[in-house]
DNA sequence: TCTTGACCTTGCTACGATGGGAAGGTTTAG
DNA sequence: CTAAACCTTCCCATCGTAGCAAGGTCAAGA
């Protein structure tokens, strides 16, 4: 089996065929005398296996120590289960990140009128807000655009 | 002021000030005799910009636009909108697929035991479900360790 | 004054996972 | 026999951040 045929069976491309097994996430795969390589089953299944996980947002390094785990036909399923918990629990971090974000964007944005005036309270945030809570003589708080006049 | 302090004051390292720099992000900073980049206001409010964009998840492609439309007074504030809108949009896109990992993680492991016992529906999954809805001789569809004993 | 430590400078390296491309060998089909 | 479609290795780029090394500079204390 060719390199451009495992990656058909597997969905994995060439290049990352070759980089898994560079850094050893996937086994040396045998050579003909072409110097091709040459997948047998198993390493199918190893791919698709290393493509499932990426796709569940495994790093190289988790799936490593899973295809180990699954490997080792007597191994307690506690440690997988803790390794899919702190990935979990990554992805929940970076999730609640990024919706922190969202909802800050969506805070802003809702105010900017997005039109041909030049008031922007999202350019106003970024562009700290220190200045802006004390107004030196308008009566208005925000929407000011003498901030950016003065650049 | 320094790198240093123009560090301290922006919260920015002085490594990515000099990286920022270096990729135009930022204006070149001016040089005393000691060849000692000299920063001034300007500068750690454009910093500052920067690191509060960074915060909220805009690349760097995008600060590099929003900082320009900061400093055009006249800026129609469309466009800012407009850019905020898209990155948020990417955001939800990332988002979604966490939480579809999650929620697929998640079902995984509420049926993985986690303990000394080898069955473990993650490393199944992961391993290819294509043979298991076809148990050769067993009565279980799942947890059964047939296939890990074959390896 | 000399030394020491805290700065600053540039330049190179690495990360993680992926893709692109060059330059060259092989196989297969026409 | 030739052209296309493979394969091989090796190098480079991404993106934002951090580390280290080798060297220049400055400030403070003995």
């Amino acid at each position: 089996m060719n390199i451009g045929a495992a990656s058909k069976a597997s969905g994995v491309s060439a290049k990352m065929i070759r980089y898994y097994e560079g850094i050893g996430l996937l086994a040396k795969a045998a050579r003909r005398e072409n110097s091709y390589r040459d997948f047998d089953e198993r390493d199918v299944h190893d791919l698709r296996f290393i493509k499932r996980a990426r796709t569940l947002g495994f790093s190289v390094e988790e799936i490593s120590r899973l295809l180990g785990l699954w490997r080792d036909a007597g191994r307690p399923s506690r440690e997988v289960k803790q390794i899919t918990a702190s990935h979990i629990a990554g992805l929940e971090v970076r999730i609640a990140e990024m919706q922190g974000m969202v909802a800050a964007l969506k805070h802003l944005a809702a105010h900017c009128h997005g039109d041909d005036r030049p008031e922007c309270p999202i350019l106003e945030d970024l562009g700290g807000l220190e200045s802006i809570p004390a107004p030196p003589q308008g009566s208005r708080k925000r929407l000011g655009s003498s901030r950016e006049t003065a650049l």
